[in-house]
DNA sequence: CGAAAAATTGATGGGCGTCAAGTCAAGTGG
DNA sequence: CCACTTGACTTGACGCCCATCAATTTTTCG
């Protein structure tokens, strides 16, 4: 485990919070024209008042966590068309940030539409359900198990096609996946290696051997 | 990583259900008697047909996933006072087991109460706040860490004393920490020997040494 | 192009898993 | 009461996976 802190990675982009002429947290009609946010800007951190209802629109975000020396764990990324923001109390206890330019939506809660309301138990029930699923992951999976339904995640979510597009860096994954880069970085060589997947570049993979990577995942 | 299936260890326990001459799923007024369930029966597993509410009167109940080879992960211990059973979908996904003699109020969400209805998201979102807290466990700290962070954990939800009651086996911590039972029992031995802790038995523990558990929780 | 960041690859060591043996507590039956 | 069994827990020896440290290589971007 990583004693030494990390935090220098983040100090230049954390406190950078991203700027627009829109509202953060309009009072209106609960929906809003989409906000642009600049790579690896802040969305909210811990502290922050919390009440709004964040909509993808394209690009990706990230939501973490810090230990006091700066080790990292990302609990989610969220994808073109998830929500996320949802706060058990009135402050945020994450950090959520743009990973690439990226396009959000922001309601308010309080002034959410109706609509909006009933989805709001939906979707915190399928967070946990994908927390729970990713704490299985964390707890009881090798390098090469976490890698495999860390792509398979993507895959199914980018709507199951084999050329799949990481709007996140490789530091990004090892966060989320409880390993350090190199570990990362050398399962995707072994990956490769094996053929069952190819790299275009380092952000776009494709799965060669759909049912070798669902065996690996376990 | 255990490659080893451990599915014997469940098996005995796993299908054994609690039998009660109470309703599983009530569509009375929401809330019913108290049911008693025996250690290690199992109140539910994957693709039975969610929608109940459980609140733990006394006893205590873990709630765990597994991998096809046995590898299990608990995602959280439920104490008396505390709510489970909340699914997004309408079968469970998980297994919910007794950990010792428990006591459950069964309320079912489609006829819940207009004052437990309101708990949902909170309880939801409360859920989700613990859950990736315990990512951040997982998949970044030590097993010293581990272990202190879950007896502080248990500490402040068993109401701040400093004799702590584990209703639970080395191995459910094991599987809740992401460890083994030797790692667990060495860390436990470790902190003995430090004084932070004492063990009057196996399943009772006192705090010492406060700050210190506190220091290396991080 | 040239500098800086990101990613890859290699060498090495430590933490924790694995295997194994030993200790302890609770229960059973003679 | 005591030998015996059983299961939970503890302790020790050893090895492997992954973190760490370091050096390239590749990519990005001014």
């Amino acid at each position: 485990m990583s004693i030494q802190g990390r935090l220098d990675t983040f100090t230049p982009t954390a406190g950078t919070r991203f700027e627009t002429d829109e509202p953060r947290t309009p009072s209106g009609a609960g929906q809003q024209p989409p906000i642009f946010v600049a790579a690896d800007r802040v969305i909210y951190a811990p502290g922050d008042p919390a009440g709004g209802i964040y909509t993808v629109e394209f690009g990706g975000v990230r939501v973490y966590r810090l230990l006091t020396d700066g080790r990292r764990q990302i609990s989610a990324f969220h994808l073109p068309g998830e929500i996320f923001g949802l706060e058990a109390g009135d402050t945020h206890r994450c950090f959520a940030e743009a990973m690439c330019a990226t396009g959000l939506r922001i309601a308010c809660r309080r002034s959410v539409r109706k609509e909006l309301e009933a989805k709001l138990l939906p979707m915190a029930l399928t967070s946990l359900t994908q927390a729970q699923q990713h704490l299985l992951v964390l707890g009881r999976q090798n390098s090469m198990e976490r890698v495999a339904a860390f792509l398979l995640e993507l895959f199914e979510r980018q709507g199951g096609l084999p050329q799949i597009e990481l709007p996140m860096s490789r530091m990004d994954i090892a966060d989320y996946l409880g390993l350090t880069i190199e570990t990362v970085s050398r399962v995707f060589s072994k990956l490769k290696q094996n053929q069952v997947i190819r790299l275009r570049n380092s952000r776009r993979v494709e799965i060669v051997r759909m049912a070798a990577l669902c065996d690996m995942a376990s």
